[in-house]
DNA sequence: CTAATTCCTAAACCTAACTTTAGGTCAAGG
DNA sequence: CCTTGACCTAAAGTTAGGTTTAGGAATTAG
C-alpha cells in the first residue's frame, strides 16, 4: 500500500513543528536536505521523519556546520526508506566526533589564553597566542599554529 | 617627540606579518577594528601593536566571533595609547568567558547526543535532542531547549 | 631619472544562507 | 460558490565578510 495522506504534513505544519520559516524549508529543499513529495495540486507533502531531518539540520547549524557538510552527512541516510534508529545513530556518531574536535580546538585555545593571562604576556615575543614578532616571525606568518584549521 | 616612522609598518608589511590579505586589512579599517595613521603621501602606517590587534581578530574569528563582537571587545582598549599587558589581559579574560560558554554549549550537546546514541533513540517522542513529536509539541517549537541561543 | 612595485579609493562582485516580493494557484469553511 | 488563507515558482534583495577591478598616485630599486 502507498503512503497514507493522513500521515503527511503541509509545509506550514512542518514549519510550525520545527520552528523554521516556510521559506527556509523550501530553501533546504533546493539544497537537497529534504525531498518532499507533492499532492495532486502540486503542494509539498512531508513525512513525519522530515521533522527529524530538519531538527538535525538546526542542531548541526548551531554547531557551525554548513549546509554542504550536513548534506554530506545525510548521504549516509537511506533514500528509499524511512531512516531507522540505527541510521540516525550512525550519523550521530560521526557528528559527535566532529563536535569533539571542535571542543578540543576551543579548549586548547582557552588553555593557551589562560597561560597568557597568567603570565601577563599577550604582547611578548614568544607568547603562544600572539606569535607575530621578530623572533617568531621566521617560523611563518600569523598566529596559525594555534588553530588546527578546522573552521 | 612624535611617532618614529622607523617603527611603523606599511599595509603590505603588516599583511606579511599577520598572514592577512591587504584587502582584508583595509576592510577591517572600514569596520573600525584598526585605525592606522597616514604618511605624507596618504599611505597607511601601522604600529607594531596593530599586529597584536589583528592576531586577536584572527583568533576570535576562528572561534566564531563576528566582527561586531570583536569591535565591542576592542572598545575596552585605549584609543590614545598603546594597549598595555593589563589591557590585553582584561580583554582576554572576557574572551575566555565567552569561549567557556561555547565549550559548555557544545559539550552539553555532545553529552545529549551520547545519551541518544546509548539509548538508540533519536527518533523517540521524548528524546532530548529531537523534541518535535506530539508529546513534546506543546512545550514549544523545534529542538530549541537544547541550544542556549548563543550563536 | 625611470621603471617596477606598492599603495590609494570607489565601486562592483562573491558566497552562504536565507527572506521578500510579485503574480498566480489550491484548499477549506460558510 | 465564493472568499480567505495557505501554497506555488521565479527572481530579486539582504547580511556578513571579504575579494576583485579600474584608474591613479606614491615609493623604491637600479
Amino acid at each position: 500500500m502507498a503512503v497514507k495522506p493522513a500521515y503527511m504534513l503541509s509545509i506550514g505544519q512542518l514549519a510550525a513543528r520545527t520552528g523554521l520559516a516556510v521559506s527556509a524549508i523550501r530553501y533546504y529543499e533546493t539544497q537537497g536536505l529534504i525531498a518532499p513529495g507533492r499532492n495532486a495540486g502540486g503542494q509539498r507533502r512531508f513525512m513525519r521523519a522530515d521533522i527529524r531531518r530538519l531538527s538535525f539540520v538546526m542542531i548541526a547549524q548551531k554547531c557551525g556546520f554548513s549546509i554542504e557538510q550536513i548534506r554530506e552527512q545525510f548521504q549516509s541516510l537511506p533514500d528509499a526508506r524511512t531512516p531507522t534508529k540505527a541510521d540516525w545513530s550512525r550519523i550521530s556518531r560521526r557528528f559527535r566526533a566532529e563536535l569533539n574536535a571542535r571542543i578540543d580546538t576551543l579548549s586548547n585555545l582557552r588553555d593557551r589564553l589562560d597561560g597568557c593571562i597568567g603570565c601577563g604576556c599577550l604582547s611578548l615575543k614568544n607568547c603562544a597566542l600572539y606569535n607575530p614578532e621578530d623572533r617568531a616571525h621566521k617560523h611563518g606568518v600569523g598566529p596559525r599554529y594555534l588553530m588546527g584549521d578546522r573552521p
